[in-house]
DNA sequence: ACTTGTCAAGCTGTCAGACAAGTTGACAGC
DNA sequence: GCTGTCAACTTGTCTGACAGCTTGACAAGT
């Protein structure tokens, strides 16, 4: 026989269980109003610091927004669990920069040949917008830095997998600066216009719809960034 | 001049802040005590219902426990905020178990690389032990999911990513049941042995530190797996 | 018709104080 | 050495209170 710790559930964490369940039940929808903390704290028979403590986990977890003087709303999923997660291992030293570049590697080449296979054409045609847009600016490292986000961000978008996209927007979000970093190394124009060159083939392979061309291209892409950010100095 | 929407922040959101800051820059380890509630309110001159609700959001994040009678410890980091943020996506319909396979199967292949990189010899023999037990339970289902389970854990774990290693962790909790029910379609002995010998191909290939060859295998081994976890019937 | 001022009702944020229940360590008794 | 008891400290929950914010209604003034 084995025995196990054993625990008692914590009041405001059933009614955290209980709320989760009833708003993802009832079909809540982000920006919907949930009962009122009195009200919530009568109906479970409960007092209401044991509901506001509740609430608390739930808005911690971003499932909910609690708002002064009007109540808690549904907040849609998006990425900042995911953020608060990278954010807080890399903290705490259990992660670096160098492993988020090896996870976003292979994300992004996915993503890349999903998009290849699943781009509308309104997409695919957007893809392209972006890319020439950013031919006009690789004398402004500014602009083309949010363009070359925007790019990444349209390309996860057209893969149509949320879950692939929630991950890449967050681990891009993290790299932010690291990828600035990389881009200001490669300041000098020929460089510059090298990424352009692949772009404009990750592009084109997803406009043609062809995932192993638009896997290998962002393959490419991401092994020429990592020198940049690699070479120290 | 735009205009932006302002919102003070709560008592309990700045102590939350603050805490997670104090457990970070006095390098506070997993298990370690936190002040208690009554002397942190004294501390930052609040009521303890802030406290609490602060400590409330710190652990629905995962970053502390807090136990009853005793006092709030710190936890480490692990892939709970990942298996709560796939959960939910999943539970809100903003994800699928499909999104998931293709978000698992490049991180899994990356993986596999990277161990070929820098497994050490006792992972790499630790590895094809479990692939050798592996071989001894073709007939009994349950014993092979758990080994299978635990050959992909060792793997990423020696591909020395830790966020890796949790991605990978939690995607695959999330996948349980899905995984078993691809391998009961596979029922058949042959079928079996054909996903042991591309075990052992992974295996063999982290062994000789050949990334190449363990990329490949392992993506072979996720196509013929989604081949089967998409025959439906 | 449209703005403005005012007010009441309801909501969340915070406080103080209380008691129950769990944890721990010290210590006496066997 | 083991056990039972007790005191001190901790978290869990409750109650009642008040300040500050949001919203809607409505009257007053243009």
């Amino acid at each position: 026989m084995t025995l196990t710790s054993l625990t008692r559930e914590t009041l405001s964490d059933q009614i955290a269980r209980q709320l989760m369940n009833f708003i993802v039940t009832t079909n809540l929808q982000p920006g919907d109003l949930l009962p009122s903390e009195t009200k919530l704290a009568a109906d479970f028979g409960v007092s209401r610091s044991v509901v506001r403590e509740a609430m608390r986990s739930l808005a911690a977890q971003g499932a909910i927004e609690v708002i002064s003087g009007k109540g808690a709303i549904v907040r849609p999923v998006d990425d900042s669990l995911l953020r608060i997660f990278f954010q807080r291992a890399i903290e705490v030293g259990q992660g670096s920069h160098v492993e988020l570049m090896e996870i976003r590697k292979p994300l992004e080449v996915q993503s890349s040949a999903l998009a290849a296979q699943r781009r509308t054409a309104e997409e695919a045609e957007s893809i392209l917008e972006t890319v020439s847009a950013m031919a006009n600016e690789l004398g402004n490292l500014e602009k083309y830095a949010v363009l070359d986000v925007e790019l990444h961000l349209q390309i996860a978008a057209a893969a149509h997998n949320q879950l692939l996209y929630h991950l890449i927007s967050s681990v891009r979000t993290m790299l932010h600066n690291v990828v600035l970093t990389g881009l200001q190394r490669r300041k000098g124009r020929d460089q510059l216009e090298r990424i352009q060159t692949v772009h404009t083939a990750i592009a084109r392979a997803i406009e043609q719809s062809d995932p192993g061309a638009a896997r290998d291209a962002m393959a490419v892409h991401f092994d020429e960034a990592m020198q940049f950010i690699n070479s120290t100095g």
